[in-house]
DNA sequence: CACCTTGTTGTACGATCGTTCAACAAGAAA
DNA sequence: TTTCTTGTTGAACGATCGTACAACAAGGTG
């Protein structure tokens, strides 16, 4: 389908060059279509960038492997950290969308839908995993600390690739859970290719 | 002085628009100048997109009000969520001069030099206010995880402002600190003026 | 006075932007 | 075959982009 080849494209164009990278005649080359092609299967280029961030979110809509608790926390964190999702060319992909959204009222409410959604399975698993005599444990609090960390980690891997490793940040996330009562077993640094 | 209007000018822009609105003609209309004057005190766009970020992180390199290992511990965490540094507008700056790194060289070598300072400050700060006694702690580890958690926070009270007040997001930077050793004191809600 | 520097203005240029549209190829429906 | 729909192309449009540049005002120095 053509219209998945011009999507792919874009989001290529965002990873490399941000918005300003984000033009007809880039997208078109990169897809190697002619100019025209893109108003043909979209009515305009905004609605190709909100159809570009609901690929991106795709996977955060669709079901998990499982919905064993602790198997979602493990997904969540691996996912994120595994080195395919983990390089800077998508950073620069989340940061243009991200700051989109101020200005693209569809866009940021589309964005809302999969955050509360993302944040909610989360929370959910979290408090499903946690010893229920556990009173102080605030699961909805934990989520957001959980994603402010896992976004701030590869906003700082990305700047800095150097600093630290990709398992570094994985396994500082598990310790964030492990910290607030949420024994997590860390799985081996191999590939779980799940 | 022209110059200083004209970053400012600069930085509204982005914050407003992101790199969209960073157009000549929108930073003269916004520092109410003419056309022409940008290239007079600067040589190019990129060079006036540097000296932006240079301004921007100033405060990261000047001095803090004490060099006391807890004091700078608290006014990084305190600067950092105040109500007026915690706004969206910032938030889109960041997001814009973050994102035109990957492409911009000289942008990327201040930012390195900022961003190792800034690190490095924090460490030498933990590092100092932990107890001696504790062998596993790694200041520089905690030192990148309180940015990142600092960072996330960031960028999601500033998409998602309802979801969480300015002092949980605080507090969680302070949690942080706390389950990894770090026994500082939380300040109280009100204002500290310095 | 003449001369130079500095700050500021506004115009002009070629390049590129998003969108519109006429044209055409191919296959299905009549 | 004719007709219609769908996918695709490339040219054209006006708008806006960053930069270069001529022009001028003001002030210091000879």
């Amino acid at each position: 389908m053509r219209k998945r080849e011009l999507i792919e494209a874009g989001i290529r164009c965002l990873g490399n060059g941000g918005i300003s990278a984000f033009t007809i005649d880039n997208i078109c080359r990169e897809a190697q279509v002619s100019r025209g092609l893109i108003n043909h299967h979209f009515r305009t280029k905004e609605d190709l960038l909100l159809q570009i961030y609901a690929a991106m979110t795709a996977h955060l809509v669709e079901s998990f492997p499982s919905e064993v608790a602790e198997h979602v926390l493990r997904h969540v964190i691996d996912s994120n950290f595994d080195a395919s999702t983990f390089r800077r060319s998508n950073l620069r992909a989340w940061l243009t969308v991200w700051g989109e959204i101020a200005t693209n009222a569809e866009l940021r409410v589309l964005h809302e839908q999969r955050y509360q959604n993302y944040k909610a399975r989360i929370a959910r698993a979290l408090a499903a995993f946690v010893r229920r005599d556990d009173p102080g444990f605030e699961a909805e609090s934990l989520a957001r600390q959980l994603i402010a960390m896992i976004d701030g980690l590869w906003l700082e891997y990305c700047l800095h690739a150097e600093d630290f490793s990709l398992e570094d940040a994985r396994h500082d996330c598990y310790r964030l859970l492990h910290s607030q009562g949420v024994a997590l077993r860390v799985p081996g640094s191999g590939d779980r290719g799940d």
